[in-house]
DNA sequence: CGCATAACTTAACAGCGTTAAGTTATCTCT
DNA sequence: AGAGATAACTTAACGCTGTTAAGTTATGCG
């Protein structure tokens, strides 16, 4: 009688301390501080404990990135409803570049570090998988409305340079960004920059 | 005498078998296979006597990659040459775009990783601020030649903009090649159609 | 009250990069 | 030729990592 309620309750709680305490040193320190004693420690627990939550490391940093990931996903649901499709490819890009700039630990680990294995199970539905959906969605609305050149036909190949153009910008500044010998611009105005080009280099030319 | 000589030559070769070995593991089984002590294991060395040769595993994978950077460099030697700064600017993108396809180890180590520190040090001649500034001199001359849009006329932010192109799409395959969910379409061809559309992008439209 | 089960800890394993200290061989110099 | 320096290499360890088997403690239930 609502014991095991409680039970699952408490539960949840501390499984949520451990995501917080691991996105504290995630967001403060990067993805290679996030140690499992480091996190065990800021919680008070052993190691151990995490393990009786989380399958592995992948797996917690998996979830926390998930969670975290709902800002750009919602981000991504209305914006997909634009009636536009090449403004709303356009906001879409410049959406997914607020999330890297905002949250650059989270994109490092989901978009520029190779997962251990593909996970072989058909989860249908990773946030992942569905804002790729959405971008696809705007392409080929695009191409059905004949407003991108006719060697653009292929969605699968425009959604992947529109995502590879801002992609690379964000990844770049992660990375180099304290290269010295690089005078950086900023990244946000680079990344607005790339999106607006890389639409008028599809673009059918306004003259028809 | 001469057994100096001898010395510095046994040296030479020791350094030689260490820098292959790692460079086996590297492109075999990725960057990540490459440990201190698996090279020593290849060579049949302890793992210690490599830290006579090397400060540390870093500075070998730096020295592994200078060495092989080398068909990189040359190639943008040669390319830097040709007269029409448009021209030169796509055929350094297309080099570039080879070379990552070619040594994705290498690629992700140099360009997908967060180096440790920067250097501090002031080495001025390293092929990846040469080859940048190979990449900044063409984007300046397109300038100076007034064949781009008059709102891109900074060179730094037009270098990173071709550059951060590229290195999105072909950074994206290397992490998430295996990921069966996106349908990817071959990463030579999506790659040209970046630096075509990229440049097509930041163009001063045909009719003048 | 007795027992199952969940929560948590202790202690360890195997692997990593790295280093202090010790050994062995080689060359140099008187 | 013998003594001593020096370079090359090894042994053994340190501290760190992710992870797990086994043991302990607390909690709820019949």
């Amino acid at each position: 009688m609502g014991t095991t309620e409680r039970r699952a309750r408490a539960r949840d709680t501390i499984r949520t301390r451990i995501l917080d305490a691991a996105r504290e040193l995630f967001v403060r320190d990067g993805v290679d501080a996030v140690t499992m004693r480091a996190i065990a420690k800021q919680i008070e627990y052993t190691p151990t404990t995490i393990y009786h939550h989380f399958r592995d490391k992948q797996a917690l940093l998996e979830e926390l990135c998930l969670r975290d990931l709902s800002s750009l996903a919602h981000a991504f649901q209305s914006i997909g409803r634009i009636e536009d499709p090449v403004d709303r490819l356009r906001r879409l890009g410049l959406a997914y570049v607020d999330f890297a700039v905002d949250h650059p630990a989270h994109y490092q680990f989901m978009f520029m570090t190779t997962k251990p294995s593909v996970s072989t199970a058909t989860d249908t539905a990773s946030p992942e998988k569905n804002a790729y959906l959405i971008l696809l969605d705007a392409v080929r609305a695009g191409i059905d409305a004949g407003r991108y050149r006719p060697e653009f036909n292929d969605p699968h190949q425009l959604a992947q340079l529109m995502w590879g153009a801002l992609h690379g910008v964000v990844a770049l500044q992660i990375v180099k960004a304290d290269e010295s010998w690089i005078e950086w611009r900023d990244v946000r105005e680079t990344a607005r920059a790339m999106a607006d080009l890389s639409i008028r280099g599809v673009l059918r030319s306004e003259g028809q």
